[in-house]
RNA sequence: GCGCCUAUAGCUCAACUGGAUAGAGCACUUGACUUCGGAUCAAGGGGUUGUGGGUUCAAAUCCUGCUAGGCGCGCCA
């Protein structure tokens, strides 16, 4: 990459001078390069020079000059000293070059290494699988999509996998919502539960479970019936959602069950690990994890109350707090919950989950998505991460604001219980796949989103979306007819023509392009529409690690309006066809490279990038 | 009450994690092509970065006091 390369120029140079005498000894400090905000001051700029000053007990100034002095760039760039910045600017040759590299690179134009040889878990989706994929979950799976794209291209061995919640009450009330509908679509008296799941897709369920197995759960025990339907129920959902999600292209590599956890015995073996260091505690018949092994106090002082929120609870709260140690419920106790199957927490699951991610699936990092109301679940998750002596920089939470549905401006609210949900596939019908993938990466996951179908719909014509993919239809455009001219063979001859294919008799996707002799050595792109769509298209390999390593996927979305943008300038200023032949050609390139880059960026966040629109 | 997050142009948001004169889109005003796609482009106005203090060569960014909002604070998931 670009910046490393001048970083290292940089650093060699600092050494240097201090080898010459120029620069007293100190150690060479952590430093970056970046862009300056006026892109006409430099392409990259480095401000170690007023770091260095007092390390170095020399005006930055000084320092600046000194390292300049000693800096060797090859023709790559060429380094100016303002007032202790060292700005740098990429020599035409150096660019020009580069669009070749871009060309060669093709699909893996973009591809960094930082990830090598490790390997990350992206944990994403995971909602519960009693109904439907709702647009709140498509902005989850949306940003752990695009993370899992971003640390691919830089270089990780990625897993995608969704956590299927499926131990717990909740499946033992969505089973008797199941069975309750079952039952009443046979025509056979059934109360609905009071906490069942009352949305229509439930109704829906039970009537292709009649038309496919008939009456036979009517005569299984309930609670087997329930059982059997429940699960039955859960397949099909997550068939459903299998097929929500290929609609807006994200697939999942692992469906991981959160019962497995406990039917492999893996939970049973975490419990000796706690239990050892003193950091699991009976108390009222529940078994708590106490992150330092503190009595457990919450309990008791809801004994003291009689039921009301007081000043008693408060306290005791406020007492915990203050130790800020993690003490949460493991195992709840019989006296609670009856049913033995349903006594571990969520958060007995996350511990054994962890431990799965991390030490028995042994990857590197383990990223979890999760949304806003689950932010306060995030302590725990790290003190147990710590207390099972695990380096809890091995885990990262991406906790994201919710997503704010407008329709008829109205927000719209949703419930799964209640049934009043707005689906991912009623989104995508009405949007499409690209804008709602837009749409839900544009803004940065901690900040909310409306996400306004009627202004979506309505204003498709000014919508970013359209602009970005726009640019890329506008060159393929470019390229077809460069393409219709170079194989009619109008204007010039076949073999001088520059867009000609070297060897007529092979076909291949784009001819005209794929077998173009390179630039002559003496080109050099001059036009400052031309090199500053270069300079943007050099950036891609900045936005995949800054993603990568930030996880932050709406630069994504920044970086394809402003390169959409960059190529609208060129295209302004610059023609492609119909020029001399060599400007012709080298343009053509840098329009192929674009696209190139273009398509990339829109394939790292799942769009796709039309030849037409 | 406590914890996490947020506050930047009229609106929606950026700002590469401490760097130079804080940028885009929308909206508004005024313009542009007989040529590669007008789903385009150009110009203009618009800012005490919620607020008071602090840290240092340098703060939208870090610390801190307020103010306002979101989420959470269960033997729910």
């Amino acid at each position: 990459m670009i910046r490393d390369q001048l970083k290292n120029h940089i650093a060699q140079a600092i050494l240097d001078a201090q080898a010459a005498g120029d620069l007293p000894r100190f150690d060479l400090p952590v430093f970056t390069v970046d862009h300056p905000r006026q892109t006409q001051v430099a392409d990259y700029a480095a401000s170690v020079a007023m770091q260095l000053a007092r390390p170095a007990k020399l005006a930055p100034l000084q320092i600046a000059q000194r390292i300049a002095r000693n800096l060797r760039l090859d023709g790559i760039a060429s380094c100016e000293v303002v007032s202790g910045y060292l700005n740098l600017r990429l020599t035409p040759y150096y660019l020009t070059r580069q669009v070749e590299a871009i060309l060669e690179a093709g699909e893996r134009w973009g591809n960094i290494a930082i990830g090598a040889g490790k390997r990350v878990q992206v944990e994403h989706g995971s909602a519960n699988p009693t109904g439907p994929l709702t647009v709140a979950s498509g902005r989850n799976v949306v940003i752990g999509d695009t993370v899992a794209n971003a640390l691919e291209a830089a270089g990780y061995q990625v897993q995608r996998e969704w956590y299927v919640n499926d131990a717990g009450n909740q499946i033992r009330h969505f089973g008797e919502s199941v069975y309750a509908r079952y039952a009443q679509r046979l025509a056979v008296d059934e109360p609905f539960p009071d906490d069942g799941y009352r949305g229509e897709y439930i109704v829906e369920i039970a009537r292709l479970i009649v038309e496919r197995e008939g009456t036979r759960y009517l005569s299984y025990p309930r609670v087997e019936a329930r059982r059997a339907l429940g699960k039955l129920g859960i397949d099909m959902m997550m068939d459903g959602v299998r097929a929500s999600l290929a609609r807006v292209g994200i697939r999942f590599d692992n469906f991981f069950s959160e019962r497995s956890l406990y039917e492999s015995g893996l939970f049973e073996r975490m419990l000796p690990i706690l239990r050892e260091k003193g950091l699991l505690i009976e108390h009222e018949g529940a078994l708590w994890f106490s992150e330092d092994g503190s009595p457990i106090r919450k309990g008791e002082s809801r004994n003291q109350q009689t039921g009301d929120v007081g000043p008693a609870t408060a306290g005791s709260i406020i007492e915990n707090q203050k130790s800020n140690k993690v003490q949460a419920v493991v195992i709840r106790s019989p006296g609670v919950v009856p049913e033995p199957s349903e006594r571990p927490t969520y958060f007995a699951s996350d511990i054994a989950y962890v431990w799965d991610k991390l030490v028995v699936r042994g990857f590197d990092k383990a990223v979890y998505v999760w949304g806003e109301d689950h932010q306060g679940d995030v302590p725990r998750l790290m003190a147990v991460t710590r207390a099972l002596g695990l380096d809890t920089s091995r885990i990262v939470l991406l906790i994201y604001r919710f997503i704010t549905l407008m329709r008829n401006g109205q927000e719209v609210r949703m419930g799964k219980r209640a049934g009043n949900i707005v689906t991912l596939d009623d989104v995508v019908d009405e949007v499409g796949s690209d804008a709602t993938r837009f749409v839900l990466l544009s803004r940065s996951i901690d900040t909310k989103i409306t996400f306004d179908l009627d202004l979506v719909k309505k204003q498709s014509d000014e919508n970013p979306v359209y602009y970005v993919q726009y640019a890329h239809a506008r060159i393929c455009s470019i390229l077809r007819k460069a393409e219709e001219l170079a194989s009619s063979g109008v204007g010039e001859s076949s073999d001088t023509h520059p867009m000609a294919p070297a060897n007529a008799a092979a076909p291949s996707p784009t001819p005209a392009l794929a077998s173009n002799p390179r630039l002559p050595g003496s080109y050099e792109f001059q036009h400052p529409s031309e090199l500053a769509l270069i300079r943007k298209l050099l950036e891609l390999e900045e936005v995949v690690e800054q993603v990568a390593t930030l996880l932050q996927p709406h630069h994504f979305t920044t970086y394809a309006q402003s390169l959409a943008t960059t190529f609208s300038a060129f295209y302004r200023d610059c023609r492609v066809l119909g020029e001399a032949p060599e400007v012709t050609a080298a343009r053509l390139k840098l329009v192929q490279a674009t696209r190139v880059t273009l398509a990339r960026t829109l394939a790292l966040m799942g769009m796709s990038a039309p030849e037409k629109m």
